[in-house]
DNA sequence: CTGAAAGCGCTTACAG
DNA sequence: CTGAAAGCGCTTACAG
């Protein structure tokens, strides 16, 4: 491959007058510029990242860590992914995906090398042990969900207390009394996802104020398991008239659950979900729903990361947490209740 | 952070000493090693990636170029990228994720700047304008997928011809005569996907030489479009006494279309599908199915890669294509049929 | 067994 | 406006 000598030989210049004129950091004769545009064009110029890493400290590449566990619902990550990749190449970054399953050796390997320009981390715990880690490297970070301690990094969430406040304040403004919350499996909070039990909290706190019974129950991640638990929930509580699910493999399990116990929706049983919009549309999921914004959320990390990497300034602010607003997307499933 | 001079300081050797001592690339004396050791240590001293990169023309970093289509079905996608990036982990490689919808471009990019050491190539169509690229390009690549032309190339793919003789033997062979098989959208054939008509025309084939009548349409990638073509489908010819599915979404609705229609599964109709044993699970598919395995064929791909990445000999051998025999895994959503 | 030096391919002060 | 030179942090022949 040509090297940045190779196109200021051809074009009768230096290496520095080639390389300044490539990047149009310090002005240079039209004629001249001219001659090394064309060489660079005729050899197929591209700058080798390796060298222009070293020479800058710049890679312009970003780490992505995320995490996949066994149990987990992996369709709904695929969002997150391209959201972050997405947004990266727009601002002119290439994107590192790391999926191994020890997270603090990942981001220790790929900062301490200094592969990357900064780290997107998703999958967070309550209390992650890559946050330290992760502090403590020279590169800024930004997180895609809440953990306990935000300092020290800029942190990105879906506000997952409102979208438990709005599910019931919605059904109660429609007249349900009782409704049954499902939530991610218990594992999952085991696991440190405390999005679980941030929308639970509120939710059940929401529904005490109002005098609403709410249900809360964990639930599972795959089927047949999933469907099984919403008829049992269904079964143990034939007065609950509105059912709020946090949790994509109960979304995607219960239109053959309602089918099977001919039930329909809104009139025998109104139904609010959070999930993103994909998510619906790919499984055609005909509930109202809190929409998750996978997408949103990537970018808006990525957004604020490479403001950080890229602004000497913007790297002294203040750390941001910043929490989308939970939209509920109405798809005609809620409805005032019916007494059965 | 700390640099090899550092270490070398520490460790009271020469900097070439350190990077040998520590690369055991030539005979240490004990004494030394341990002090070079224990000065890296001490420092926790991380090799630098871009001047390693740029002082062994390797990087330690795969391409994984993948395509995202508006209208396709995003779920199945994430195997092959963890298949990808879990084997690159586990031998020793990091992995750009590449999603660019320019393929041609980002190819380009990657390769000719050094980024990679290699490029994994999904998504392939029949005639892929990112291949003659991956030909002229210094780097080894793989392709998960079949493209027209081959040559240069190592590819791995689902021998989805074999699948679809697989699947008509299978039912002919329990006294089925007239079947339905329902493959991806028009349009993924039409943006080149031949795997839709390698397993199509398959089937066809073997119908025909079995005098089994086989009704070869394209399906839908979303809901609620596909659910509606399958009842379609089923009014269509309702002779027909087994279903056969290339396509995850028709799959994914299909549960829902046959309890609509009050039918049972393998009493009233016969199915088999193709797709992973984890698209599966995560939609509890209870069908029998050929598995796709993309975990495995990202897997090959990667190891592929790799030899020819670290071995001059093996960069010289013939190039692969290798298929991955169809394995039908029963579900029992198959018996003879039942005249209705 | 160890060290001094060259070189990988860039960028960017320093001079003019 | 342009060039010669230093330097980024490694690895690896070349000498001894």
């Amino acid at each position: 491959m040509a090297t940045i000598g190779d196109v200021a030989r051809e074009a009768g210049v230096s290496r520095s007058t080639a390389s300044y004129a490539l990047s149009g950091k310090r002005p240079i004769s039209e004629e001249v510029r001219r001659r090394v545009l064309a060489a660079a064009e005729a050899l197929a110029y591209t700058p080798n990242a390796g060298a222009r890493a070293l020479a800058t400290a710049r890679t312009e590449v970003l780490g992505l860590l995320a995490q996949f566990h066994e149990d987990e619902f992996a369709p709904a990550m695929m969002q997150y992914i391209l959201g972050v990749t997405n947004t990266a190449r727009d601002l002119g970054y290439d994107t590192l995906l790391v999926t191994e399953a020890d997270g603090v050796r990942a981001l220790r390997r790929v900062t301490d090398s200094r592969m990357v320009d900064g780290v997107v981390l998703m999958n967070i715990a309550q209390e992650d042990a890559r946050l330290p880690v992760l502090r403590a490297a020279p590169q800024p970070g930004a997180l895609v969900g809440l953990p306990g301690d935000c300092s020290g990094l800029d942190v990105f969430d879906l506000d997952f207390e409102e979208a438990g406040r709005v599910m019931v304040d919605h059904l109660h403004r429609l007249g349900h009394r009782e409704l049954i919350l499902v939530s991610q499996p218990e594992h999952v909070v085991e696991r440190g996802g405390a999005y679980v039990w941030r929308l639970r909290d509120a939710a059940l706190g929401r529904a005490r104020s109002l005098g609403v019974t709410l249900h809360a129950v964990y639930g599972e991640s795959r089927q047949p398991a999933v469907g099984r638990l919403l008829h049992g929930l269904l079964d143990a509580w034939p007065a609950a008239t509105g059912l709020l699910i946090n949790n994509e493999a109960a979304a995607a399990a219960l239109p053959s659950v309602t089918y099977e116990r001919g039930w329909r929706v809104p009139e025998d049983l109104s139904v609010i979900g959070r999930y993103s919009a994909e998510f619906a549309a790919t499984f055609s999921l005909p509930y109202s729903f809190v929409e998750s914004a996978p997408d949103r959320l990537g970018s808006m990390a990525v957004r604020q990361l490479v403001r950080r990497v890229e602004s000497p300034a913007a790297r002294r602010e203040p750390y941001v947490v910043r929490f989308i607003s939970p939209e509920l997307v109405s798809r005609g499933s809620t409805a005032p209740p019916r007494s059965r």
